[in-house]
DNA sequence: TAAAAGTACTTTTATTTTCAAAGTTAATAA
DNA sequence: TTATTAACTTTGAAAATAAAAGTACTTTTA
């Protein structure tokens, strides 16, 4: 049997942690403030998924300066690549469940 | 562009929530007990998930007893119905888009 | 047959999560 | 030199989640 909804990744069922994964898929890196943009979120509301992304591991975080602004670029990780994979896979499953 | 994320309904974002409206879509209606069992919540968690479905008007209540004892059943309402078909899609176009 | 245990919930309380406002530090503009 | 902007971080309040406790019976057991 095993449900398919005992796959999905809990942290990843919060849209906006989904969302930053989906753009650091395709990305090979994407800044803080790219990504406040994109999803059109308060810095503090960013910053706090970021931090459980981090957490988790999910992604990696370089902190350098570029000129004499500083600038946050945030890489996805193997762990949160994997992650990524198996929750879209799972939701795959349970769309399929449903279609029948 | 139009980002399937925005079409994402907050309320289903839960999995508790969005298994409950996957069972009432194949079962005619299911009582709490049963639904309590299959997803293995304890009382509290379960009501308070139901009630979020009731207040959103995604699920109807009958109450009776059977026998001596209470029951409490739910339904599937037409506008769970549809937000539930609208989530699904969202979540497939995600998966569409990730998948190329 | 009285007390204990069980059923089917509901209510309360505690914890966790989410979010935005305010704060920080440094640079640039007026 | 004061104000504003940039790029975050920290704080605190509100909302969401989950479990424990409570309620109102019914059934079982000593």
């Amino acid at each position: 049997m095993s449900n398919p909804f005992s796959k999905l990744d809990k942290v990843l069922e919060h849209s906006v942690r989904l969302q930053v994964l989906s753009i650091l898929v395709v990305n090979e890196s994407y800044d803080f403030n790219s990504l406040k943009e994109t999803l059109e979120l308060s810095d503090g509301n960013l910053a706090t998924h970021i931090k459980v992304l981090e957490k988790e591991k999910y992604i990696l975080i370089n902190k350098s300066f570029i000129g004499k602004k500083p600038n946050t670029r945030y890489r996805l990780s193997e762990k949160g690549k994997q992650a990524f994979k198996k929750h879209i896979d799972a939701l795959e499953a349970i769309i399929k469940s449903q279609k029948q």
